[in-house]
DNA sequence: GTTGATGCAAACGATTTGCAACTGC
DNA sequence: GCAGTTGCAAATCGTTTGCATCAAC
């Protein structure tokens, strides 16, 4: 994908934490990596989990402090998801998110034609705009194959 | 707002709950009145203490499970929020949230012309779609008038 | 009268925090 | 070497659950 390959983000990691006076620690760039590679907005018990292989003294909270530090530095975003575990993402190529309703995964997906379009002016008066994306809600391919399989809810 | 009085809700609403063998019970009428009233999306905690003057035996853990009941029936939408804390709000006119990044305020804003809008096609493959809707994360004119005063972040 | 709903208190899980040891700059 | 970071363990907070009582149908 273009204007977003791992070098360029990582350079701009580095330089996000240098300006802001943060030491680029073994552990930031590690959960900051994994967080590029991962295509699935994981949570930081999820990343935790998966860096144990690479770094096996990483504590938990570490993880969580350091999403919480990024997320500061817009290097993350934080996902609104209906669970009660938050999950992230690195801001790569823009998308918007499907949620699936019965299993609550997480499905990216593109939509060109709404990211030219231009927002509303109510927004001008509510105050300034940083981001927009669109989340739909709906029930995802699989779980609506095993619903059909199983007789449903 | 047409279509969307309150009377004909409170009618859907027992007409939903009866329909689904459940019992309308006062807490349950209170808690779905309370949520029909309400502005400002309010938590499991926020309308436990609302409705606190009216039925001071109520329960949080009720005000918990009966908003979770409602979810299921499609009563109530749990807002995707920043926060840790879940939101609710009753279905009403069609809209669109604005999030303050700073102090988590959540805005409703309507948007026409995005409602009329065909979903792209790649969504069909994804699964089945229930609803959708815009969330645009900012910050909000309260936020950025405090923070010009006190100097900022 | 039944069956499901509520209130209470205890359990749970995700996230946060205080503090001492450590590491990048 | 100093200031910021980490790991550990304990605390916190939102939410869930087991169980006996109570209310709606």
């Amino acid at each position: 994908m273009p204007a977003h390959d791992t070098q360029q983000q990582l350079q701009h990691f580095e330089h996000t934490c240098k300006s802001a006076g943060l030491k680029v620690t073994q552990q930031r760039l590690e959960i900051y990596t994994a967080l590029l590679e991962a295509r699935d907005h994981p949570s930081a018990e999820a990343l935790h989990k998966l860096l144990a292989e690479r770094l096996p003294a990483l504590s938990l909270d570490t993880v969580y402090r350091t999403l919480a530090t990024f997320e500061k530095l817009h290097l993350v975003h934080r996902l609104e998801t209906p669970e009660n575990q938050a999950r992230y993402e690195a801001p790569g190529p823009r998308h918007h998110h499907f949620l699936c309703d019965r299993c609550g995964q997480v499905i990216d997906f593109a939509w060109q034609s709404f990211d030219a379009v231009e927002l509303p002016q109510a927004l001008a008066e509510i105050g300034t705009i940083d981001r927009a994306s669109v989340i739909v809600h709906g029930k995802c391919a699989a779980c609506l194959q095993a619903e059909s399989g199983t007789a449903a809810l």
